[in-house]
DNA sequence: AACAAAACTGAGCGTACGCTCAGTTTTGAT
DNA sequence: ATCAAAACTGAGCGTACGCTCAGTTTTGTT
């Protein structure tokens, strides 16, 4: 089970860096030291290599948020939505290949004609959002989150805010770092009761 | 200059929704009508022609956002703050392709190697978020927008948050339209003086 | 030790791709 | 009408890729 795994962490690395066509199996083979038969022995193709990427990316994603989420007390829905916001921008420092690889259109190529690509980004997005928005109706019992904004909405934009810094950041554009209290901020300043 | 032309439109298209490796030669010789070596003799590799149709959406978005803002009228710098998220929204539904471009990795890694590359993206992130810190600057001096608030890293988050609803919608994970309205919202809501 | 299942190997096949080049056709100025 | 420059052609070259398969090695159970 030796080589199996390090194709799986090598493919991770190279399909989200260099992308899917502009890696080869002849380079995961070298990197790997398996040989190519061994890639196809165990994944039976490229693509189905990718699939059981994701699957883990879906797993190792989903189980984080959910232990942070764990029995963790939060003195508010607010302070619930800032720390969802602080902790999406840590994880994907933690998994920046893995975070990268869901910016990856060919991802969204193969949902087009794998149902199984589509199910496991679903279900990534909808964790996540979830998380968002259920910190919005939580802070919108307790009165600390303006109650005239559309939770599930107001979800969706918050994620697409925090995810596209990621992918600035992975992009190399602007430092996310810099901008990490600013974005605190003016996410507290969209929620917050007026 | 007729095939010349129908080549960089025809490849804008593939290279936007295929990706640049999954786009052939062979596939724009066969749709434009020109003989494979006729897109050699005007532009002298794949790459090159990938750098002109940068070139052009650079040109384009660039020129299309400073008409807009040429002597158009802002009750405040709110408004022209909203205004340039709503023409943001707009233009990437007119331009779909071009914008779509922007967001394949592949044009940042070309990026790593080639500095014409990284020039023209950098140029039209810069004048994207300029127009965004304009408003900003413009709110904080006619008081309509927070003091309290940095001009120029609220400008990138402002950028971020609209053009990840840019990506959202072209991954087709959600409707940008059904958003928009809690966007503009949003926006208003982050920018407010209290 | 015996043996079957699982893991692994790498030469080789078919295919597709980017690009060249020697040559042809079209264009536009005189 | 002449002619040179520009536009265009497509067969063909070298290369690289995904994948197969017949065979070998390793592993774990009895």
């Amino acid at each position: 089970m030796k080589k199996k795994d390090a194709i799986l962490k090598v493919a991770t690395v190279l399909f989200s860096n260099r992308g899917f066509k502009d890696t080869s199996v002849q380079e995961l083979s070298r990197l790997t030291g398996a040989a190519e038969g061994t890639i196809f022995y165990h994944y039976k193709s490229k693509e189905n290599l990718l699939l059981a990427i994701l699957v883990k990316t879906r797993d190792d994603i989903v189980a984080q948020f959910d232990q942070f989420f764990e029995n963790r007390p939060f003195d508010s829905g607010l302070e619930m939505a800032e720390e969802t916001t602080s902790f999406y921008l840590y994880l994907a420092g933690l998994m920046e290949d893995q975070f990268l690889l869901l910016h990856r259109r060919f991802l969204y190529r193969f949902s087009e004609s794998n149902p199984e690509f589509r199910k496991n980004l679903e279900a990534i997005y909808n964790c996540l959002v979830d998380y968002f928005e259920k910190a919005i109706l939580t802070g919108q019992a307790d009165g600390s989150i303006d109650s005239g904004i559309h939770p599930r909405k107001t979800a969706l934009i918050l994620f697409t805010m925090v995810d596209g810094m990621v992918r600035f950041k992975n992009d190399n554009l602007y430092d996310a770092g810099a901008l990490f209290n600013e974005l605190l901020k003016s996410c507290r300043r969209m929620l917050q009761v007026r």
